[in-house]
DNA sequence: GATAAAGATTGAAGTTGTCAATTATTAAGT
DNA sequence: ACTTAATAATTGACAACTTCAATCTTTATC
């Protein structure tokens, strides 16, 4: 009766209408679980060590706490994150200069390194979407990117 | 040099390309990192007791080992999970008639209706998604769903 | 009937999460 | 200036999730 909730797209009908765009984004959020778990662990890191990796920006070094709000999460999490992070050599603190209670974060070369391989990685392209007609995707990356830029908008409302 | 990195779509231009999907499919899984936390934190649920609620079919009783690779985790997590619930008043293991070795896991009807609130709590479409133009979101259904559709033939051919 | 395999559980160790408390430093109020 | 806030990072306690190895019962196989 109620199979729709293992699987919204189990009986679905070939042409699909505005009503579906939702269960469908459902499925695939959820269906996606451990994409990036397994993304890190290639490289060896924790799916969080991976997320700090991505957020330090090898140009501009990083507060702790604003790694922590770009991780949402907790700031006592970043302590024991950037610890094993620091402990591998790819990444190192130093004490801001303008505000001694406030550490960031930079990357060393074997972190930069790593970085740039990780996001290599990444940005490699599933078989399962270069394989859809281009005008699919060139659709698909339009209308993802106008949800994420109605979300951004409605952030930005709320302050 | 690199911000891409930390948000491919910092610099983008408004017409999007084909090239664009995969990095746009990356920042709305990442970002959307929570999502599935709070909603089952609504119905104080934990993420994987969220997973297991919606992953019991109430008609059909599920063994704990399919339990397991349904959630894509290792059978012994299940074992703690599965007490929770069990706990909680929401679900019970009952034997297998056929073979004693089987667990399989039923749904109360507190569990039922658990179940049913959180499914229509989580198909309730963002405004994101609603104020997208109908016409986009027929798209993006129909792109994101043949995405998972090419998914689901790769998985089928590796066997 | 002995051996192997499968299903579930347990225990240990590590990662991630929240929360409260602590320390050091800076900011604010009077 | 001096006391009081507030902020940044850390620590410790505890719960949730993960993997792995080991155990126990039950079924399959030879």
């Amino acid at each position: 009766m109620d199979d729709k909730l293992k699987n919204p797209r189990r009986n679905r009908v070939k042409k699909l209408s505005a009503d579906d765009c939702w269960p469908v984004m459902i499925e695939f959020l959820l269906s996606q679980k451990s994409w990036w778990v397994a993304m890190c662990a290639e490289f060896d890191l924790t799916p969080m060590q991976g997320h700090a990796v991505r957020s330090i920006d090898p140009e501009k070094p990083v507060p702790m706490s604003a790694l922590a709000e770009e991780l949402a999460c907790d700031a006592s999490n970043i302590t024991g994150i950037v610890d094993k992070l620091e402990a591998r050599g790819l990444a190192a603190r130093r004490a801001d200069e303008t505000d001694r209670r406030i550490k960031v974060l930079v990357l060393t070369d074997k972190g930069r390194h790593l970085r740039e391989k990780l996001w290599a990685r990444t940005m490699e392209t599933p078989r399962a979407v270069t394989a859809l007609p281009e005008e699919t995707r060139r659709r698909l990356a339009e209308a993802l990117s106008a949800v994420l830029e109605e979300r951004l908008a409605e952030e930005a409302a709320k302050r």
